[in-house]
RNA sequence: GGCGGGUUGGCGGAGAGGUUACGCAGCGGAUUGCAAAUCCGUGAAGACCGGUUCGAUUCCGGUACCCGCCUCCA
């Protein structure tokens, strides 16, 4: 069996992965507060979990992974939300849930098994609170309740810092009714506008941190395999549900593996609203960027260190993207061929996709596998290949992978002129076909000139893409 | 102020104490009515200063610079 080895934060070491149950390797992700459409930032650790589902379910079997990620529909984000907009806090929540599906659909990602609702958790964070007091790690002050953390000697162990230390760097607003400047809410009273839930404290609403330590629990039971998110959970998110989980059941590991992705950047500064470079997953499929691109780019960087999101990036994932489909299409890939392949026992990713793989996730090696590898074979030829493509979630279907190459007129995204282009395109072809180049190369000029990139691809099919400035009455006067 | 991470060739980006990463761009060639694409080949690196070692870009210490977290954040 592949060894699999990931650098776990808690640990601080790139360990062998143990699994507590080879049978059912259980994995828990951090997932969206819905308020709003996912950014870019949240796609990164989903494409980081999907891969290493994916390779998990390859090393264990296709039964024996359970992989939960949560959403966050009770916060104070989602009550501004509903107050602003005047809409339910319902609404608001399934309609971005139904975002947000859409979008992480759409990079490939396959949906966890199990997608728990804070809100429908509710009396088992109360369970777990009334816990937490009864055995001195918590206690109720107006209304609130809070956790004491110098209760748990280990406090600060995850993410590296002590009590002492984060005190002294005194950066936190102290709530008169904290016994520790680092106690952390539990629960905290709702009024009578804001969502809440009875409680033996009163009518609230829970903290942030311990929808994931009851969830976990719930679905994965006390102790599982891997927890994750992005580095910026680490503290004081991760850190708070190791001491809820921990105190609550002193008997169970919680997490054995900590998994922390770095964060993403976007032309080499931090994504922001103010910077203007603030932009959803939705936007750049909106932009004719496919999904396949997104991934390509995410993976190209390693999870652990911080990712560029580049436009050069973009253009160059796509170009791969374009000769790995064609180069599939080519050799004759669709569901069926995939079918008859798998039956035929010829289905199995390369061996250096699968070992960069299980070292840490090494995606970028991955895909540096995937650039050697040889593309002028047969269909069976390039069946590692295409088993490879398909263990990084690059493929959702083998019908589609033509159309995303853009091979011959066909074009993805839904530009109103992309029928023109075709048109004109067929127009070259016969044009060749006559040897008049005068018209040929008018066309060329033609669509170059309003910025249409045009490739001849292996085979004699047609590439193209649109600028995303294309201006189709522009087109018309050159034409003429 | 506290804590953590990074610094690799023109650009992007990995692994490994000693052997070609890989991709893009460049250069040379093949192919093509032309262009692009495609195919083959090829030069180029490890912030700085010390230490350990037969040998370090890879381990250890220091310096500089960059980034993140400590407050909602993936």
């Amino acid at each position: 069996m592949v060894e699999i080895r990931l650098t776990n934060t808690r640990t601080r070491r790139k360990d062998p992965f143990q699994p507590l149950d080879p049978q059912n390797v259980r994995l828990y992700l951090c997932g969206p507060t819905v308020y709003d459409r996912a950014h870019l930032g949240n796609a990164r650790p989903v494409l980081v979990f999907d891969v290493l589902v994916r390779l998990l379910r390859h090393v264990y079997g296709e039964g024996a992974v359970t992989y939960v990620r949560n959403f966050t529909d009770v916060d104070d984000k989602i009550n501004a939300r509903a107050a602003a907009t005047g809409r339910t806090i319902r609404e608001i929540t399934d309609e971005t849930i139904a975002w947000y599906h859409d979008d992480m659909d759409a990079l490939g990602a396959l949906r966890p098994d199990h997608e728990p609702r804070a809100t429908e958790f509710i009396p088992q964070m109360v369970a777990m609170i009334g816990h937490l007091i009864e055995r001195g790690h918590a206690y109720a002050a107006e209304g609130h309740v809070l956790f004491d953390v110098r209760s748990f000697p280990a406090y600060g162990r995850l993410s590296g810092r002590s009590v002492d230390d984060m005190i002294a760097g005194a950066r936190v607003e102290v709530a008169p009714f904290k016994r520790d400047p680092m106690d952390f809410v539990l629960w905290k009273p709702s009024g009578a506008d804001q969502p809440g839930w009875d409680s033996p404290w009163g009518r609230g609403r829970p903290g942030w941190h311990i929808e994931c330590s009851a969830m976990s629990e719930a679905l994965l039971g006390p102790s599982f395999d891997i927890h994750g998110g992005g580095i910026d959970l680490q503290f004081p998110h991760h850190e708070n549900e190791v001491a809820q989980s921990c105190c609550a059941r002193p008997e169970a590991s919680f997490a054995n593996v900590w998994l922390h992705n770095e964060m993403l950047q976007v032309e080499g500064k931090k994504m922001s609203k103010s910077l203007g470079n603030f932009f959803t997953v939705r936007d750049l499929l909106d932009q004719g960027v496919p999904g396949e691109v997104i991934r390509f780019v995410m993976l190209s960087t390693h999870y652990r260190k911080p990712m560029d999101w580049t436009e050069a990036k973009a253009r160059e994932a796509e170009r791969h993207i374009e000769k790995w489909f064609y180069a599939l299409v080519h050799a004759g890939y669709s569901r069926s061929m995939v079918r008859v392949l798998k039956e035929g026992g010829a289905w199995k990713p390369l061996d250096a996709v699968v070992d960069a793989l299980a070292n840490d996730l090494n995606t970028s090696g991955a895909l540096a596998a995937l650039h050697e590898f040889d593309l002028s074979g047969r269909a069976v030829q390039l069946a590692p290949f295409a088993a490879s493509l398909d263990l990084l979630g690059f493929v959702s279907d083998w019908d589609e992978i033509g159309s995303i190459a853009r091979i011959g007129v066909s074009s993805v995204g839904d530009h109103p002129a992309n029928e023109r282009v075709a048109m004109l395109l067929l127009a070259r072809q016969e044009a060749k076909r006559m040897k008049d180049f005068a018209t040929a190369d008018r066309i060329r000029k033609a669509l170059q000139d309003v910025g249409v990139e045009l490739r001849d691809m292996p085979g004699g099919g047609y590439s193209f893409s649109l600028p995303a400035d294309f201006d189709e009455r522009k087109l018309d006067e050159l034409i003429r």
